[in-house]
DNA sequence: CTTCGACATTCACATATGTTAACGCGCTTA
DNA sequence: TAAGCGCGTTAACATATGTGAATGTCGAAG
């Protein structure tokens, strides 16, 4: 089921997770080399699994295809908190702190590397910007999740579909998965439903009007910002919080001085 | 406004962040010494003001009191992302990574201290540990979060507001706030709407059903869980997420080895 | 004692969104 | 070629929750 698949990771400058990280900081080229040692298993998943098996000891990357963290209440309602992309990393709250509350799934077929999550946890004492580094990836998962709850508690159908969008949109684009304003969205509706707390038919009825609008395409799982600006405008996005820059004293840190 | 209010720091024993780290890891004389260092200047805030000025260079930690971190929509829509209780950090993203992207207002008279964002960003450096246990905070965060996207995407009324009383319980119960199955929450229908995604009406609707159903009662600001297996069931609730175990490779880390 | 304002509480009514159930289309598979 | 299945699309109808407005209560301020 799950073969090598090593030729991936052969162009550095595209490894989705260091450009990424090059929005908060400049690295080294000894970092780079520390963040590519990190992997030691590349791997096809197949649409339908789970990222990290429950307990894992592991970390997951993804290099490339869609997953989501998910929850599943009772009585099978499933709300999917974030979308998973290329240069995420995920079980990093498990590997260091012992809790995993989600399971995760792939939503497309994966190319995924793993990293022990011991050599993680090193990086606390043996590289502690990158530790920062991994501090700020969790950080952006709680901008993400925030504005997640935002859309969810005080936003409508359409203004939620339009953040949705746009945030996919920045997103993609900073690991180099958009061309200009479109980008691949292999996911159903009843995905997006569950992502945005709707019904598959309102998601349907809302795409259809948004359609008719000119504000989007959607089709063939891809997606085309016809009129961003407005899209914007409708949910007032910003993308701020996908940002960082590393505090100083972190950056430029002297252990003589 | 503001003036000194030094007595509070005088028994070590209840400082709430202490309390809430030990359920992380056990804590060294000296790393609680270097936490107890951190805090520069202890302050009353009253009801009603930012805990932390934007742009601050420091960070903010609660020691009494309640504030709220929230979101405002252009056309004034309000939605509470987390209330922030005693030994809660706020305002360290904004200092290690320069992005802010929320507001804090304090919903009591608040007792806190501040804390120069260069000392949290030394502990990666020489902290390592507590470096992590910043970073379990901020991960505990994340967990919050996506458990409040759970309820805002997918749970009703009740069950939203089930959570929210159990998830406070617990998290007041950890830093030494509750008594048995009360504890005081001194906000407003208005802050539990803006924080549930509903309107002040539906809360008071919901909560009066809740009350004629003998689930709890809710009056002058103060909150008695009457039947707290129910409660719990209604909408599923564990507080595992709350809760971690600090990486082995990051408690036991003997650089000699 | 009176006034005023902040909140809680209700009521009547409005509406965004959910539910159920069809139908069609394009794959895959036999 | 036909059957089956996943997914998108629509329509008719149901309901949880929102809106606007009135009333009550209590404490603070004068």
């Amino acid at each position: 089921m799950q073969e090598n698949y090593d030729c991936v990771m052969e162009n550095l400058a595209t490894n989705p997770l260091i450009e990424k990280l090059k929005l908060l900081m400049d690295l080294t080229d000894d970092e780079v080399q520390v963040i590519l040692d990190l992997s030691f298993k590349t791997q096809k998943l197949p649409k339908g699994q789970s990222l990290i098996p429950s307990n894992s000891e592991n970390v997951s990357l993804v290099m490339d295809g869609w997953a989501c963290r998910y929850k599943i209440l009772s009585d099978g309602r499933r709300q999917i908190t974030s979308f998973i992309l290329p240069g995420d990393l995920t079980g990093v709250r498990a590997c260091l702190f012992g809790v995993s509350d989600f399971d995760t799934e792939t939503l497309t077929d994966c190319v995924t590397t793993l990293i022990d999550g011991k050599d993680i946890a090193r990086l606390f004492y043996e590289a502690p910007r990158l530790a920062a580094a991994v501090t700020w990836a969790s950080a952006r998962e709680e901008a993400m999740l925030t504005e997640h709850v935002v859309s969810l508690g005080r936003r409508n159908a359409r203004e939620r579909m339009a953040h949705l969008f746009l945030e996919l949109h920045s997103r993609l684009e900073i690991v180099g998965f958009v061309e200009k304003l479109a980008y691949g969205m292999p996911i159903t509706q009843e995905m997006i439903a569950d992502c945005l707390g709707l019904s598959i038919v309102h998601v349907n009825r809302t795409l259809k009007a948004m359609r008719k609008e000119g504000l989007l395409e959607y089709y063939n799982g891809y997606v085309i910002l016809k009129n961003a600006k407005k899209l914007r405008s409708i949910c007032g996005y910003d993308s701020n919080h996908l940002e960082g820059t590393l505090h100083p004293e972190i950056a430029d840190y002297d252990p003589d001085a």
